[in-house]
DNA sequence: AACTATTTATAAGA
DNA sequence: TTCTTATAAATAGTT
């Protein structure tokens, strides 16, 4: 909007593109800062730019920041790996018993994810930031529902 | 704005924030789009209007569809409860096997919670309906995890 | 990065 | 609610 009409397709040029995108970025993020304040909501933008790997989300929450982090110390993922080698030591009796949960822990996660997913997009929460997207609470879901499978065989937790 | 210049204060007049926000919502929707048509990049803007229970995303894609609809669908978390029942068969031996997965499963659930934060928050990939927001996927990811577990006791999956 | 001529969005009114 | 319209805001092209 300005000077000419903006005709809806894809800027071919490649600076053109960019400040279009830049400059309109800015427009977006400040109406949805607008939105939420005026009518009391809670709203929120994705913008994913090519050069940037990580999107620009908006309002940037301490939530979302916190999961970003988290991902990019990958140093969690070389903990779960040494973890995976400890286990070397079970026994076949136990793999079998594996087998049993995994199938029920397979449908519990897919509960799981859900559940978390739904979190997400509820928008609600994603602005909550003591209880979103804490995985403490979806830890402490599963340890409930894992609860509930071995009180059926009458035996506190392990 | 319009025929007066807007204060950014929250509107409490609930007729007139409520026509707020509806063309408000209109205009970043469509800013929304014009910004990923005219720029090839991917946007998305997901707004919790307090009526709804379900937040409104834009653009609606079959991925986020397709787990709203899921989650809707509380006849899956019966069937989920009926087999936690049907597990009340299982030997104590087998709970204590348990006990053990439990602790290494809650670490790569964390794990994989933490990457499908990433995925959606990577809008790159909100939009890859084939890929995205399908749960198959990481339920591949999980069975290949617990396969490295019981390969380590050379035991194929059972 | 700043500047305008215009287009677009929208607050208020009908 | 929908349409209208005056005005504020956003922004395409320019400098």
């Amino acid at each position: 909007m300005a000077r000419k009409k903006v005709d809806l397709t894809y800027i071919t040029n490649d600076s053109k593109r960019k400040t279009t995108l830049r400059k309109r970025k800015n427009g977006l993020m400040k109406k949805i800062g607008e939105i939420s304040i005026l009518c009391g909501i809670e709203a929120c933008a994705i913008i994913y730019t090519p050069d940037d790997p990580h999107p620009e989300v908006c309002p940037s929450n301490q939530g979302v920041q916190n999961v970003l982090s988290r991902f990019r110390s990958v140093s969690e993922f070389e903990q779960s790996k040494k973890m995976f080698s400890q286990e070397s030591f079970l026994s076949q009796r136990i793999v079998k018993a594996r087998a049993q949960l995994k199938k029920v822990s397979n449908k519990i996660r897919k509960k799981e994810i859900s559940l978390l997913m739904i979190q997400y997009l509820n928008a609600g929460n994603i602005f909550d930031n003591a209880n979103m997207i804490d995985l403490n609470d979806i830890s402490r879901l599963i340890d409930k529902k894992l609860g509930e499978i071995e009180r059926k065989d009458n035996i506190s937790q392990a």
